[in-house]
DNA sequence: GTAAAAGCTAAACCTAACTTTAGGTCAAGT
DNA sequence: ACTTGACCTAAAGTTAGGTTTAGCTTTTAC
């Protein structure tokens, strides 16, 4: 069973020329062709699904290439991909360990604000700065602004 | 007390290049010059201070352009600064909820990876798939892949 | 058999957030 | 006065990840 190239992108709810920029991107190194028309077999719906998730995760395009070439390559890369993974992983830890001082910033801000619509006026909230807030406050302000 | 553009670039260890796009996209409203040449105040740090913030929790310069001139115009702007930030956390608390499920697609993609290399092959695995996984593996999978 | 729909390519275009370049001005020290 | 380093501008270049366009060919439906 094979997809034609419209079949496919609406499957993934993708522009159709999405897919062929993966293509030309070497992102489905098995597709095969008849006539020149792209045919995708399960290989590719499989790659698409494993792209999805490799995207979300913030890879970049030239790398789930690299992983797509050593999935095509064999167990001898196993090593390889498990490294990409390892790594990825760190760099998104990272990345939702800042994303969360950055919501405690935001939250400060909403009270900074909420605040200030309350009593007409930031004058209040500027004598309390940077040690005197309110002690939640303080905490979210300590977060965001000085880790 | 006022500051070069090259001295404020060494405290936020930013590129002069930065700084002066910073300006032409109108980030520093009440930036002052003597003969041509940028003199950055406490305000402008202070905005340097709110830009990274902002940036950081993914606001795009023109939205932080428009922050700056609400700043700018004074307490009747208030309610639109809230709103902005209130969305930006909205947004923020939605890409950390994305986030986490990638990171358990990714926890499970480190297990597959360990365990392929433990079997020597993938077919233990995929014969597990979809549903016959280990119970904490199987947490990640379904986490990851059909949330 | 023909017309519309779907497919194809190469190349140009797009956006965000900068960076680089080219050529000129200003300021500080000797 | 002169040199050197810091500063200036406008405009072009860069990168990623696509999207659009123009001009074709192939497939499908009647």
């Amino acid at each position: 069973m094979t997809y034609s190239i419209g079949q496919v992108a609406e499957m993934f709810d993708l522009p159709i020329s999405t897919l062929r920029y993966y293509d030309k991107e070497g992102l489905f190194p098995s597709l095969e062709r008849k006539s020149g028309i792209r045919k995708f077999s399960e290989v590719e719906i499989d790659a698409l699904r494993v792209i999805e998730c490799l995207k979300g995760s913030g890879l970049e395009i030239k790398d789930i290439k690299q992983f797509m070439d050593w999935c095509t390559q064999g167990p001898e890369t196993y090593v390889q991909r498990k490294e990409l993974f390892e790594r990825r992983l760190d760099a998104l830890e990272e990345e939702m360990t800042r994303l969360s001082r950055m919501r405690d910033m935001l939250k400060y801000k909403c009270w900074y604000y909420d605040t200030a619509l309350a009593d007409g006026g930031e004058e209040r909230i500027q004598a309390m700065l940077p040690d005197n807030l309110p002690p939640d406050v303080q905490e979210l302000y300590d977060s965001g602004f000085r880790s």
